[in-house]
DNA sequence: CTCTAGCGTTAGTTGACACTTACGCAAGAC
DNA sequence: GTCTTGCGTAAGTGTCAACTAACGCTAGAG
């Protein structure tokens, strides 16, 4: 989950992921869109993206098709609705042990 | 935008955001909350988590108090919603395009 | 078999970044 | 004024990650 969200931080992964959003795409067509940047850096991007599950990897002979994993997607927003929401009572302990122990 | 993207991707940032999710505090007691790294370092992340607008600070003499943007974050949440979603017809015809340039 | 298309992968470089140590600076106590 | 508290900031270091260039590999055509 926290691959993820680290996949998600760098521009061209979140493009990447846009062009596979809802159309499967061949390796060759996603590293096609980029100009300013090699084959090879798109393909070691690519897999970053597979390794945090963030797409889907689909053989055929030696064509490779990826596509948008959108249920990890849904994951991750689900992640960081609930991450800020839950656990804040004990946090708020923490926060009121800091104030005593200015006090003290 | 990119920044607070950028700025959620380091683990120790999410958890200080969830410490002035609810409540507001004061540098120090942030940094005491992490016992395996220097104060300097939390103050660092502090000011990474302020320029990207997720934190918002007040002053009070020499103390600042810090507290998460939650209005930040829900502009985030909605620029990942849409991201996706929008302008997925144009990338289509990129899509096709490469299609037709492998039957051609 | 050879040759080509369509990819991934490795080696090596460069820049970004999380971190520590040391310093600076403002506000209040005395 | 000095001293302390509560901070940020500058300089330097080690590590990671994005990139290019070169190589390797598999499936199919001929």
């Amino acid at each position: 989950m926290d691959s993820a969200l680290k996949a998600l931080a760098e521009p061209r992964r979140r493009q990447i992921l846009r062009l596979v959003w809802s159309n499967e795409l061949p390796a060759a067509a996603i590293a096609s869109h980029f100009e300013d940047v090699t084959r090879s850096a798109i393909s070691q991007h690519v897999s970053v993206l597979r390794d945090s599950r963030l797409v889907t990897e689909r053989r055929d002979g030696t064509r490779r098709f990826y596509r948008a994993n959108r249920g990890e997607m849904a994951k991750l927003r689900e992640f960081l609705d609930q991450y800020w929401t839950s656990g804040l009572e004990r946090l708020r302990d923490v926060a009121e042990a800091a104030e005593q122990k200015k006090g003290a």
